[in-house]
DNA sequence: GTCTATATCAAGATAGAC
DNA sequence: GTCTATCTTGATATAGAC
């Protein structure tokens, strides 16, 4: 019997959520293989570094948000009001079941400034998010205007994901969301 | 010549500095230790182990907001608009004057769950920052509202801290103060 | 109170057998 | 692709001289 393949993906779910939960340099190697059912030594055979794992997990959070929550606010079958509806309720719905936060405001607050893979990342994550919020609010507000209100509701959500990652409790969070609408209505 | 004697503050004002620029666990007490320009094991004269020196610098942090910001919420030598320009000024003051952001919200999010002395005094400093901003609200607001309204601005403050501390830039900052003063007038 | 020296352990990483 | 075994480094922490 052969024993099971794991793929890069697999291991970076598992890499992801320890870091979440963890912090990145609180989680180590043997760590991750451990949740991978590996010993650490066959990790290698994956990625070349610890830290590959780490930019590599970055930008796995990073493409899945550009692919499901940004692109809502380019949708041209949409009216205004749904997409910012449709956006909302997607970064709700990933942020209500993501165990330990937000992965890339973790790591914001986390690494060193000097870590400047990590932080470019982070960075375009965050300015894309403000992008596509703002893409949308432009409709109803100037450019100068629109950009604001995103980065001030960009920094309110990550602000409620703290919150609501410290109390464990997700009650205050939701009511975000609905003050972004609202802007739209 | 007798040997410079270091102090235990001191040596909590560097480890804040180097926990909130590095990360708690990326800062080593060799790192510490060079930059109180001593050697490692001379810190353990201090303080018995790394985890006493995050938890006394946790709650060297909550004492100084205690005792210089949210003490302004219950003076009774202030009108209330009085008490939040103050307590606003102060905030901002020490905010745009601290390298790295905020220590207790770092941590936060690096953290895990697990440790419980940290995350009981991160909570608390938080918890404490809400009841002075509600107390100051409750005289325009319901007591509802006046937490609700405090947690929403303590969320939007670290929020706006984690993207000044992430683009090295304080402009979008100073606006979240503004809106709570606005909350009062 | 700080130093030298060292103990102990865990980390990241590599080599080579299966 | 995963394992065993090992290397090297750096981490926390301690003992005892000055």
């Amino acid at each position: 019997m052969a024993r099971k393949k794991t793929s890069r993906e697999e291991i970076l779910k598992h890499s992801i959520k320890l870091f979440k939960l963890n912090g990145y340099y609180n989680t180590s190697m043997a760590n991750i293989a451990d949740a991978c059912g590996l010993i650490k030594g066959s990790i290698y055979h994956h990625f070349k570094s610890k830290e590959e794992i780490g930019l590599e997990s970055l930008k796995y959070i990073h493409k899945y948000f550009e692919e499901n929550i940004y692109s809502i606010a380019y949708r041209k079958d949409l009216s205004n009001l749904k997409r910012i509806e449709l956006f909302v309720k997607k970064t709700d719905d990933y942020f209500l079941h993501s165990e330990g936060g937000c992965l890339l405001g973790n790591l914001a607050l986390e690494v060193s400034s000097e870590n400047i893979l990590f932080k470019d990342e982070i960075r375009n994550y965050f300015l894309n998010w403000e992008k596509a919020l703002a893409h949308i609010l432009q409709v109803n507000y100037s450019e100068g205007k629109s950009i604001e209100l995103a980065k001030e509701y960009v920094a309110l959500t990550q602000g409620a994901i703290m919150m609501m990652t410290l109390y464990n409790s997700s009650e205050s969070y939701l009511k975000v969301g609905q003050k972004i609408i609202a802007l739209i209505k």
